[in-house]
DNA sequence: AACTATTTATAAGA
DNA sequence: TTCTTATAAATAGTT
């Protein structure tokens, strides 16, 4: 398309390669972007100069970074260096693991396990005894545990309860003491007040703490 | 260039949008080709349809990563990091799910449970007891299903028994009226041979499958 | 960079 | 998809 028809091999005049690469470089982006839009494709296009000059295009509906993944999946052609590749095996191997555990996790809890043969489910049973022996054994510790801290704490409150009645014992033997004293005689109004008080200290009761919010 | 002047804009015709594409992304790789050649440079094209099949070239005098290399340089544009950083939170995410699969089967084999309140014990001790529900119940099934299948092999090898020492005894019977008739007269040497095959039919006792292996 | 003769690409039709 | 063909578009060589 032009003045003549061209071969298609290297242009030997390097200034006629420079104005053929410009034309011809402006008329396939021109391209790239007609394709784009008319028939809704996504381009990414990167072009070199001899001279190590770069010029890219890429569809305004994508990214590159978008068209190299898409990329790497459909052609499965590595692009990344050993970093990415060590991570991407990274990434698969626990990917595994995890699906392992997973696997082991619902047969624990009785799923899935159609599949199992007799030894296999008896391992798995064998398993799970063991694991409610363990954890029935630790509830019966805490059980002992809390007896004994119930118990201590009944012992505590009996003594706090008997400490508080002596106190006040002591205190309505010294009222009794200060009025037979006359001493403060315009308090007398308030020995009525004390002796309502005496049944309050009966009142202390042990409060047990909410040992399983503690636990 | 055609029959008639196109507006660049989407082609609705879902069929003549096809059509365009497949020609005009031929007409570009063709072009890209031709500057590679003509003059030297190095081109990388990728074209996915809107389908999401995708075309690529590259300049054969190079390769996609060296090209992507060079971008990475002249650029400035990372590709690549936000790439590797999917990737290091999606290894950080899967190792996550990996650690409490791994507490929570060590829980459920009893292991590490000092730390567990008294509420994620009871959870985990309910948790055990389905499951051991659910194995022993698919246990008993193997043994219902062992014990009919034993049954039925046993009742099969009674018929067996009885079928062969009928024919056996017909056999015999045979034998006995041939020799009644005079009959092979010659064959009588055989006539004790047949009396001591009798006893092998007894021998035949039911033979239990290794049913445990089957399963 | 502009011009223009010519080649090339391709739209529409088959 | 492919072929055909009229026409638009690209561009080689020129100015």
């Amino acid at each position: 398309m032009g003045r003549g028809k061209v071969e298609i091999k290297r242009i030997e005049n390097s200034s006629n390669r420079q104005v053929t690469y410009s034309k011809r470089r402006n008329g396939i982006i021109k391209k790239a972007k007609e394709i784009t839009v008319l028939c809704d494709a996504k381009v990414s296009l990167i072009i070199y100069s001899s001279s190590g000059k770069m010029v890219e295009y890429c569809s305004p509906s994508t990214t590159l970074t978008e068209i190299l993944d898409k990329y790497h999946g459909q052609s499965g052609k590595k692009l990344w260096d050993a970093k990415h590749e060590n991570l991407s095996n990274e990434v698969d191997r626990v990917k595994k693991d995890n699906d392992s555990m997973q696997v082991e996790l619902r047969h624990l809890k009785g799923e899935d396990i159609t599949s199992l043969n007799h030894v296999e489910l008896m391992a798995l049973e064998e398993a799970l005894e063991n694991g409610l022996t363990s954890i029935r054994d630790k509830q019966s510790k805490f059980v002992d545990m809390m007896r004994d801290n119930g118990k201590a704490l009944e012992d505590e409150n009996k003594r706090l309860t008997y400490e508080l009645q002596k106190q006040q014992e002591m205190k309505i033997k010294e009222n009794v003491r200060n009025m037979e004293n006359g001493y403060h005689q315009r308090q007398l109004g308030n020995y009525n007040n004390n002796q309502q008080q005496i049944p309050f200290a009966f009142r202390v009761q042990p409060i047990q703490p909410n040992l399983q919010e503690r636990i």
